[in-house]
DNA sequence: CCGGTCTAGTGTAACGTTTTACCGGCCGGA
DNA sequence: TCCGGCCGGTAAAACGTTACACTAGACCGG
């Protein structure tokens, strides 16, 4: 099925049936609903190769993610998809494993392919020179200078976060932190930190992917006087959980613990988790949504970038004892 | 950069280029070194698109998934992706999201954008016609009639955890199984029910996403003198855990809980849940092997599909009481 | 009645590959 | 010496689409 086979069919020209099918408005009424007939009788769909290589458009767009594991990524992956999916656009997917030389070989590929876009979740501090072919990019969640960007307000959570801890009464806290290397780590940290009058007992950086290292184990073990653990995100939070179970020290009665990011299991672990929502769909919409527009022309964008906020809210479950003197 | 560009840097016509590339074996020694020098100091990538069009290959598999935000998924995704990208496959992304229409819709998309091959984990019975366009389709742990499937051994499956439940001296269970109509599911219950010598208090049939119903929270409460709860995966039961915890069942001392899949969480929820491992990602690198030997002539493949099965087994932890007198 | 401006539609040249058909030598055998 | 193959290489025709340059006719004001 051709264009050829449909102009044939319709008795005009390819060009008559390229310019219906592409509403060009240089076609009469009568022609144009022939055309538009007889190639929905004949199932016609235009071969997106030739029209690859025509137009230098794929209607394609790269998902650069670093760890389908960590369960923030795939809700993300879903919403994008499903967006990208309404708008007609196929969604290629890398997962970089978390290595700057997946990522660089995924890109590679993703540019071989000549994908329109990338939406991309950066693993480094900044992207390989690799994806500069000219090419729109939209970064999510973690921000490199130059780039567009769309994530949820890490410093409101953070504040949120400590608010929260405060008017339950905590003093005293400890923190495990995310990797210092990455800003949405960073901010989270900073909302608390610059919103918590209370006392830092002690605090650890550890990887987002929830592994904790002999130091957290440490410290969880002392406690340092901290009746509180804040941490870097969910997956910390629940290793945290089962580690101070392992310790014999109750949640929330001996010690309270918060997350971030509010995935799915926070609800089935015991006790639930208290933690920040931020709006995962929300935010993977609206990244397909501005990749959209950039590929519509779009001149009229923030020159270097541009940030797009979403505001986070916190998620009361039961976590965190509640220490204030009614 | 084009293969012209090649071509007229290294003195040779664009046909000699393209040869050389495609290693066909009409050009000597000399001109051969000569353009692959050049072609990589050119840094030349053959343009997909424009390959696309001339052979009808596009060197990019669809990825048919149900529902990403069940972890056994993104685990599969990572393995079929990282695999893919290994043979220079690109991988679109399809979360049909549970829905069929969301498949159909999907792999509408799929064949627009001429995807070689698809492997798939059906949500359906039956996969829509719409694919059929003569292109390779391999399918994960969820045979259909005709094609080819690759897929843990879930009948084995099952057995282990007869067997165990047995040497573990119980003797009366309740079954929270998965779809009936969800042939994967049908097994894990077949191997268990066919090598477990004990009683079945009851079953429920549940989703493989995990929620309950209240006949299955009904019968958690009732527990009508199961000392066991063996569930379709370990989303159900990791939420008949909580569940338990809920009514104030310790697990394992008043009741004990096994699970399928061995996903990540099974290792952090309390207590650690006991379970059959398949492993995941052996399962997808041999669906994407399966799809390169499809799309390489292989003439030679199991005519109507074709089954590979891999071996599973059980991991201990601590989500069993040991009833049997020692 | 004529020149100019639309409207509706056509012919065709690209886009970057692969592949088929072809061709000029060179070599070996008769 | 002549002929038939083989080796190494080339020219050019596709693949299906879009977009540019055109044209035939209609319409309209002067």
């Amino acid at each position: 099925m051709t264009v050829k086979d449909v102009a044939a069919a319709a008795g005009v020209s390819v060009a008559t049936v390229s310019n219906v099918l592409n509403r060009r408005p240089n076609v009469g009424h009568a022609i144009r609903a022939k055309v538009l007939r007889i190639s929905s009788r004949l199932g016609y769909r235009p071969n997106r190769a030739a029209q690859a290589m025509r137009t230098g458009r794929t209607r394609a767009i790269g998902l650069v993610l670093p760890d389908l594991t960590n369960p923030f990524f795939p809700e993300l992956a879903q919403a994008v998809e499903s967006t990208a999916r309404g708008l007609g656009l196929a969604v290629c997917l890398v997962d970089s494993q978390g290595e700057a030389s997946g990522e660089a070989d995924g890109l590679a590929l993703l540019t071989q392919h000549a994908v329109d876009g990338i939406i991309c979740c950066p693993v480094g501090a900044r992207l390989p020179a690799q994806l500069r072919g000219g090419r729109p990019v939209v970064l999510i969640d973690r921000p490199l200078p130059g780039y567009a960007v769309v994530h949820a307000n890490y410093l409101m959570g953070g504040e949120l976060l400590a608010r929260y801890a405060l008017r339950m009464g905590h003093r005293r806290v400890g923190l495990l932190s995310g990797p210092t290397d990455i800003e949405s780590a960073r901010q989270r940290r900073a909302g608390f930190v610059g919103a918590f009058t209370g006392q830092i007992a002690w605090e650890i950086h550890l990887g987002f992917d929830g592994v904790l290292n002999a130091a957290a184990r440490a410290a969880l073990k002392q406690r340092g006087g901290a009746t509180l653990v804040v941490c870097g995100n969910d997956l910390i939070a629940i290793s945290a959980m089962r580690c101070l179970a392992e310790l014999g020290v109750g949640v929330p009665q001996d010690m309270s613990v918060m997350g971030f990011d509010n995935i799915r299991w926070t609800d089935l672990v015991m006790p639930r988790l208290t933690t920040i929502a931020q709006p995962v769909g929300h935010i993977g919409a609206r990244a397909v949504q501005l990749m959209q527009q950039r590929l519509d022309g779009a001149a009229d964008l923030p020159p270097r970038g541009g940030r797009t906020v979403f505001d986070v809210a916190l998620i009361e479950r039961e976590s965190v004892r509640n220490l204030a003197h009614k």
